[in-house]
DNA sequence: GTCTATATCATGATAGAC
DNA sequence: GTCTATCATGATATAGAC
């Protein structure tokens, strides 16, 4: 097995951090190049234009992303660990990847379509359907577990409250003084903040 | 009274749909002179540079915005009532500007510190400190309105759950087939789901 | 596979006539 | 104030030597 990074490797590399850092119109093939240790013709012997060079970057940036976000969450029964296990994981995958927030919301802006395919493509192929969850949920109201709510507005509430506080990160932080969205102490009050906003907020009345 | 439309306000107006739907990176000078039919050079003549007249739609946008978010909420006194409105109006607010949703966010993206002083300045200006609403909830707990919760962290909630959808909506659109983010039904249930949500999850064991 | 050098092109910005 | 024509720059992309 080869330990050396290939050409390639460096290249994707290079690509992805200056791709993340400045979006795909204020990455510069040359600046990639630099970090990459290499010319510029290079990058275009290896991916044929900056647009597929980005592309690939996107994908395997997105694979991560999303690879094991759901899994482990998928085979709980009761809907309190569920729920508490969502938070909890979301939000820490988010923070290690904070990032790829960008790169996605930054393709948003673009009006991309395409982002939304890859995802799809990504969950089907992770077989992380939303069915299985939006399912998860209407059982558990079924069982009185929860209140009568709509699934997919959940769903909607539970990757927002987890994600949006990155996504905002610069206008939280000049706006409430004193937070550091991503400092290990607010993500642990928020994890908390929002499990119990969203479990008093959903649970059947009579559930403890 | 003057009818017609200066050309430094087409060009305004062109600029702001150009920047607004390409970013500062993706927008040409060329077709925002084209869309606002007059020649590039004019738009040197009116505004030195593209970063300056990308400054001056900004900022113009931001104000439209956050005019009037505040204003008709801080002098709610009922707990309930404020998240009420609050969640309706910033929600109804958002729907009607979504543009400048995808604007900020772009922004936040180029790591430009600057948006967040300019959104600070704006809620000085129009007095929409944070600390009004963060201090009502205060009161609100010390009334045994509200459990203990945090106020900033359910501040970061109320804007994130009402801001996500549209953040996000052509996500969320592939992924749970079948929403239309925008769509009047889906806003109305969505701000009902919210508020349900959130007043269940924060409300004072004994109250209503 | 990797480099240097260069072609090609698009863009922001300006000069100068009217 | 508004236009045409042009500059200067910097980018992607390629040709061709090694």
């Amino acid at each position: 097995m080869k330990e050396q990074t290939s050409t390639e490797e460096k290249i994707i590399t290079a690509a992805t951090g200056i791709f993340l850092q400045k979006g795909k119109d204020g990455a510069r093939m040359q600046e990639i190049a630099d970090y990459a240790g290499i010319n510029k013709a290079l990058l275009h012997y290896y991916f044929r234009s900056k647009d597929r060079l980005y592309d690939e970057v996107f994908k395997r940036e997105l694979k991560k992303f999303f690879t094991g976000i759901f899994t482990s969450v998928k085979d709980t029964e009761d809907a309190k660990i569920f729920i508490r296990s969502f938070i909890n994981l979301y939000t820490d995958r988010i923070a290690k990847n904070q990032n790829l927030v960008h790169f996605i919301i930054s393709e948003i802006e673009k009006g991309g379509a395409s982002i939304s395919s890859v995802i799809v493509e990504s969950m089907q192929k992770n077989k992380m359907q939303p069915l299985i969850i939006t399912n998860k949920i209407q059982d558990a109201i079924a069982k009185k577990q929860l209140r009568n709510i709509d699934p997919v507005n959940l769903m909607i509430s539970l990757i927002g409250l987890c994600l949006y506080p990155f996504l905002a990160k610069p206008i939280l932080e000049k706006t409430f003084l004193g937070v550091n969205v991503t400092s290990p102490e607010f993500l642990a009050r928020r994890k908390k903040e929002v499990f119990d906003l969203v479990w008093n907020g959903i649970k059947y009345e009579n559930e403890k």
